[in-house]
DNA sequence: GATGAATGAGGGTTCATTCAT
DNA sequence: GATGAATGAACCCTCATTCAT
């Protein structure tokens, strides 16, 4: 089995689908997915690399092949998820323009709140550890990540403004940075809801509430039209 | 930072070499001090109790008179600022009513915004670290301090609400939420703006804005009254 | 100690160089006989576990694969040679009955007093450390070792009574103990012979001398029969 | 109190009894039981001078005032009750000759086995911890102690032989060995008794018991005189 | 490729010892 | 003399990393 030369290469160079192998292509995914898991977990150093091949169903030496240090599994995890957000949100950007307020909806709902187990987890993970763990990754993260998000908020927030939709002395900068850390900040802390009384939220009440807060702070004051809906759910 | 020259220092200026110096009074709020600053700097596991010794000028063993394990002295220093932060809030609201609007800003920017250095470092420290290495300590705190502040606030909201103040129809609970938690995490982030361009931001606009755009977006859609003003800045 | 050549020194001999040779089935044993040379020879408190290890030829983590922790180790370094003992001397039970004084002979002197070098370095090793360390185990051996000793030999001895041998108001139990527990405490301190001028003693005169002088006390006081062989020496 | 000279060695020089002082001259006294009492119960290593300190009643640094080392400290307990054993012993010896078995009786009874609890507890620790912990105190121990105590009751034996009451081809040094070991080694063990099924045993019974094997074990095969009492009990 | 035995540096913890008070 | 805060060397234990199989 070692002398040959890797079927599963081949196949995958080929095109084939394969069965009768344990899919070695899929294998860094895997090891990443169980490794994301036990990070957020257990914390970055608090787990070992034990707990991690374990939940992959590998061992130790395993992790070894594909990734040369723990820190550099930690650094591929936080960025197997960092580029699918983006590009959700530039697809969600692309879409026919209607009034601000929708396309902030839309991009905050879609793009930032909708998150699966694994996006939660590595939100989590980076909140509590990568500052202190890889810190230049951090700050990559930061930059591309929320503060790109808070621009794109911020954007269409002036977009609204311009438009007349919003009052232009809001800040739009600020605005787009509260709403979402605090979405965030949530989102970290609610897996501790079991433990913590009064901090239990349905998370479905907490982006509308939210998003409803911020629209309506985004209001003009005595606006022209009664276009009262705009920033209404 | 300890501005009274120490009997110590007098000692060593006048010649005389001292293997260490005693100050059993001051020693533990120093060690607790000197280990806020090494745990939010470095991180809790990366802090070595040796760095947490020389920060606060004296030997690893010293630590261990007063704190019986590395975790015991993180408990510490989380406990060591919890009780300040609500004795503050409370004497805040026992002031002479106002409008609903203007307790808000006050409570929030004396309250919880307006953090000397070390309350920052424990808020970093907390958010970084805390939930994976003292889950109980954690689930106390958040239930003591995040929590509790959501609720304050959150009343105030109802308080105005109640008065006419503000619009009923407005989630209190979930603007509290976003509000704190959302400055909470900015001032977490803020020491990496020097390395994440489009991270920096002003402090006071920060809270200025948000607690601008919270107001605004708590105000009734057509005030029955041109009280524009209670929302304005 | 290991006699037969292993593959690594062999390996080694070829000139390939070796950080360490993979022996896992055989590890554990010598991991043991190590400990129990190097506690026996230090003490257990004083043996440091990179002593242990260098013993072994191994490295102090290499300990951890196998044992727990420090106290584990010593456990099972007890546990080791504790089964050993007692499937002997019941063997030697089982063969045809003789005077009870010709059995009484072979389990005291193959059972209990031809101890190898491991057997004999356990036992000061139990007495010497293992009150303090781990008095659980150490219950555990007194009641399995010892006393189950001290319990066969009164046994013969009351056997003997029946059958008219010994004189039946000796005390078995006391019998069993004193000249058991003698002969212990002898072995345990004959490697001070030569720091301790009048210590040395040759064992087997120790050993035979002893038996007869515990024989001779069983003795009927006027035997019936002139059955003086009996009890000879 | 620290400027005046110390009124107790006044008090001492004059002879004169003090009631209204810790009487310091007992101090290093009330150290020795208390370092032997914490000694035997934890065992030299697993004690802590804090230990010693806190059971007499003074602080760590007050041992420091009389005995330089922990070291140090173990060896005056061992040797405070050294001199006394063999100082009783001489006496008896020197109490007016009678037949050889009732010396033997009184020495063994008297002078080994009637142990207060001092006593008991330092056999304990000798046998415990002194061989890895000061060999060289040890070494005296035992040629002071045991191998001496054996050398008299050896001696006793041989007289008794020379004057025919015990027979003449038993051996001497091994019965005092074996007799004084093993009613050692079963003292050492006593206090497990509860911690161990079969392990209780009356001490009288077991020294009453012992002294009669032993004494019958000398006794002259067919015994010229019909001296049946001195093996007696 | 996969395994897991072996490594060894790192760090938390203990505690005998020192010494200013 | 007595105290106990402070020291620092010693040592157990962890776990990321290596590498023979």
């Amino acid at each position: 089995m070692p002398a040959t030369p890797s079927p599963a290469s081949n196949a995958r160079a080929a095109g084939r689908p394969l069965r009768w192998e344990r899919r070695p292509e899929a294998r860094p995914a895997e090891l990443l997915d169980a490794a994301l898991a036990v990070f957020a977990e257990r914390g970055y150093r608090n787990a070992r690399l034990d707990e991690v091949a374990e939940a992959a169903g590998v061992t130790k030496g395993t992790l070894y092949h594909y990734f040369a240090t723990k820190e550099e599994l930690l650094v591929q995890v936080l960025e197997r998820h960092q580029a699918l957000l983006f590009d959700r949100v530039a697809e969600l950007l692309r879409e026919p323009a209607g009034p601000a307020s929708a396309r902030l909806r839309l991009v905050v709902r879609r793009g930032f709140a909708a998150q699966d187990e694994a996006r939660a987890r590595l939100v989590r993970l980076v909140v509590q550890a990568a500052a202190h763990e890889v810190p230049a990754v951090f700050h990559r993260w930061l930059a591309d990540g929320p503060v790109r998000a808070w621009q794109v908020v911020a954007d269409l927030v002036r977009e609204g403004q311009a438009m007349g939709e919003f009052r232009p002395d809001a800040d739009a900068d600020v605005a787009a940075r509260v709403l979402l850390s605090g979405l965030m900040l949530q989102a970290v802390w609610r897996p501790h809801a079991e433990h913590v009384p009064g901090l239990a939220l349905d998370p479905d009440r907490l982006l509308d509430s939210a998003l409803d807060l911020f629209l309506h702070g985004l209001r003009p004051a005595y606006p022209l039209a009664p276009a009262a809906d705009s920033a209404g759910r």
